[in-house]
DNA sequence: TCCCAGGCTCAAC
DNA sequence: GTTGAGCATGGG
């Protein structure tokens, strides 16, 4: 039950361009104001000039949470300075600057990205909307019922044919034994922060005998988990927009048969293999360096909105 | 109606 | 190790 004016005067920041950029899907706009879920309370925010306006539904939401969950600790400046290396990313900076890497949630992110794998941006958020609904705890602000994103015990608790029944398709079993792994504690999502990015990502996508220890987390959702919530600014995923843009823009970072797999990808005629995957994005985050995901992130939101 | 989507799994080479 | 089919579903 806070309000409070988060003082942003010279700190380049975008409210809208980090919302509606992809990386999370459960930001609502209504009437000037966004409301999310942060920390299992609502926050309403609005951008004005130099000023965000707050209002949450605990008191826990404060301007320190706030500040770190849109990474307004981070000094935005330098880290695009550091990524622009040509035309091409300097002309997304340019067009959608102070758009910034949210710190999401790992569970809620991790979620959300296996659910969207294989789908669109519009239908993800359907079906992460229909799980808080039928699984998640409610809250009430400002006369209104919000859910919050459901844990992992509640959806460990759902059968398979339930969570199908959110419209997840055949994602519904990685969502299910996803659960029941963080549910039981046998992953942990909170030591996965702890490691470095290498290490993270081994963990996230390692095999047992040839199989995958935790289904449906491959290459680019493992690197979409690291970079919106577990600080991994140098994570590049590539999926089929970031494949068009580097086959487009920077063939000149690849050779000729890893240029040809990604022409393939981006014309939606062949997925990457995971080796594949791993040249490709090594190749970028060298060439962009340790904060490539925002220039990944850039490119991304740039790509996404050339199609009107 | 058809095509596509913040890909991944699994079998077959 | 690489490749290719198959996958559920709804938005455009």
């Amino acid at each position: 039950m806070g309000q409070f004016t988060i003082n942003t005067e010279g700190l380049p920041f975008s409210l809208p361009y980090t919302l509606d950029s992809g990386q999370a899907f459960r930001w609502r706009e209504s009437g000037n104001f966004w409301y999310g879920v942060i920390d299992g309370g609502i926050l309403k925010i609005r951008q004005e000039e130099h000023a965000l306006l707050c209002s949450s539904s605990s008191d826990g939401i404060d301007t320190q949470k706030v500040f770190h969950y849109f990474a307004l600790d981070e000094d935005l400046e330098r880290i695009l300075a550091s990524v622009m290396k040509d035309r091409h990313i300097t002309e997304a900076v340019q067009m959608y600057y102070g758009l910034r890497i949210m710190k999401q949630d790992v569970w809620e992110c991790l979620l959300s990205f296996v659910v969207a794998t294989n789908s669109n941006i519009p239908r993800i958020k359907g079906m992460i909307s229909n799980l808080c609904e039928r699984y998640g705890e409610k809250v009430e602000f400002e006369g209104e019922t919000y859910s919050l994103f459901p844990g992992a015990a509640a959806l460990a608790r759902a059968t398979v044919t339930e969570l199908a029944g959110c419209g997840l398709g055949y994602r519904a079993r990685y969502v299910k034994s996803i659960s029941e792994a963080v549910d039981s504690g046998w992953m942990s999502l909170e030591e996965i922060r702890l490691h470095d990015y290498a290490r993270a990502r081994e963990i996230l996508t390692a095999e047992i005998l040839g199989k995958k220890t935790f289904m449906g987390i491959g290459p680019k959702v493992a690197d979409c988990v690291l970079l919106f919530s577990c600080d991994k600014t140098s994570a590049f995923p590539i999926d089929v927009w970031m494949a068009r843009v580097l086959a487009r823009d920077y063939p000149g970072l690849f050779d000729a048969e890893l240029t040809a797999k990604l022409a393939s990808k981006a014309s939606g005629q062949a997925s990457l293999s995971e080796a594949t995957y791993e040249r490709l994005a090594s190749a970028a985050r060298g060439y962009f360096g340790d904060y490539a995901g925002y220039a990944q992130q850039y490119l991304f939101h740039r790509e996404r909105l050339k199609e009107g």
